[in-house]
Parts: C-alpha cells; structure tokens; sequence
DNA sequence: TGACATCTACGAAAAACTTCGTATATCATA
DNA sequence: TATGATATACGAAGTTTTTCGTAGATGTCA
C-alpha cells in the first residue's frame, strides 16, 4: 500500500527525475555529471535531493554497493499527466483543444512528427468510435 | 521598453493570472472570491500577491477608484508555452509527440474536440507544405 | 459626525525549497 | 597499513514563496 499522497516533484527533483527516466537506474554521480552538462551544480547537492526524494519514495535505492544505485520510482506518464493537467487547466481554461494547439504552434515540430501526431489522432478516432 | 527579464510567475501567482485571465479585469475581492470557491485563502494574501504581480510588471492596475482593477499583463499564450516546453523537456524528452499523446490519452478529450484537433493538424500540415 | 465596513500598504513570520560544508565510513592500492 | 579518492549522512544556512496581522486611509449611511 502507498501511504504516501502524491505529491509534484518539485523544480529541481524534477531535473533529476529527468535524468533517471532518461538514463535509468543511475548512481548520484553519474546523475551529477549528467546535471553538470547544462549547468553547474554540486555533488551534494545532488545527493540531498535524491535523499529526499527517497524519503518521499519518488525513487528507490540498490545500498548494495559503496555507491547507492538510485532509480525512479514514479512514472513519467503520472508526472506528465498531471503536468498537463494543471497547464491545461490554470493556462488554457481546461481546453485540451486549445493546449495541443499552443504545442502546434510554438513547439518546433517536425512535419514528421506532424504527421505522426495526426495518425495517432486518427488512430484514437476510430478507436472512439468501435466502443 | 520591456525592462524586466520575462520570468515565470509563481505557483500561487499562476493561480491568481488564471483567474485574471478567465474574468478579464478584477478587483482584488474579485480575484478572491474566486479563488475561494477552490481553496480557503486569505484576503490580504490575495492582495500581496496582486501587488507582488504588480511590481514584477506581470499584471496592471488602474488605481482611480479606492478599490484598484488589476488587469494581466503577461499573456496566457507566452506562459502556457513556457510552461508546455518546460513538461516537454524535461517529462517527455523533448518530444511534442510524447507530449500530445500524453493528452489525448489522459484528458478527457471529447470526439468533437479530438476532431477539431485533427483538422487542425491537416491545416498546419498543408501549410507547412506551401512554405 | 460617528460608527462601521472595506480598502491599500507593508513588515515580518512561516513554510517550502535549495545549497553547501563537514564529519565519517569505505575502498583501492602503493 | 597508511594515504588518497570517493561515498553517505546530515545539519544548517541561504533563498524564494506564501501567509497573515496590523496600521492607517477612505467611503457609507443612520
């Protein structure tokens, strides 16, 4: 049983989060490094939020080696979603409409994914209409 | 001249746009009243955030009455892109494909509101091709 | 006018989040 | 085994954001 309410990760648990979905299971100093290419940061600090993280059971750990081996634990698609949601909802008065054309326009989208995007719609459609 | 660097507003200053956004013009009990059919809130937090906005240029008052009319001054399309490419970057990889699938799974998205969406698609499409 | 409601301004506490230094343990290897 | 590199734990300072109380101005109306 999950005791624990489901909270958002905040800014910077969700830079690491990203790391860990990215690459999976990684050590603090392998998502170190990784937070290290954009911009500056410290290894302890890396480490804290992971610890907190860990306490929030946003990510489970492997202790057995010297270095800890930490994974995500929440989904990406639990994360996005309720992202979404709340742009969706405080940014676009609740119009999945209007939220998809605001990625549309602004997103540098490639026809190609452009057209994926539209087979995926249509996809859904038709999906709609067997139920 | 837009002096001030374009930053992100806050959680709770989010919360206070989208109602400035929804309504048009209000007034601080306006804005508070609002507020208070989701959440217990307190008047004068309301007040602070107005004058917090004010200060960092994200929202206009007309002062000629004693109770000041606040106004948005950020646009809901510039924030909802921000925040858009922020969930794409760091949930979804970067993929605006990810990302719209993601709401056309989750959202309850009716069949009319999938439909406008793919025509909208085939527009930016076609578009696209004549440039 | 006096009493009362409502408004703004503002400081400062409280809460949430981030950063970092230091203590201490462990491991590899010269 | 002593040294140096690298790890975790953790407290606490620093920063940002949120909340609220209080003071004082202004409007209303009996």
């Amino acid at each position: 049983m999950e005791t624990m309410k489901n909270k958002k990760p905040t800014k910077s648990e969700l830079e690491i989060l990203s790391v860990l979905w990215e690459k999976g299971e990684s050590t603090v100093r392998e998502v170190f490094d990784a937070i290290n290419l954009q911009r500056k940061s410290s290894y302890t600090t890396v480490l804290k939020i992971l610890q907190i993280m860990h306490e929030k059971n946003f990510v489970e750990r492997n202790e057995e080696s010297k270095a800890h081996v930490y994974k995500a634990k929440i989904k990406q698609n639990e994360t996005g979603k309720q992202m979404l949601n709340e742009v969706m909802n405080k940014v676009f008065g609740g119009s999945a409409l209007k939220l998809v054309q605001q990625v549309l326009e602004n997103e540098v989208t490639s026809a190609e994914e452009m057209s994926e995007i539209r087979k995926m719609i249509e996809q859904a459609e038709s999906e709609a209409l067997e139920k």
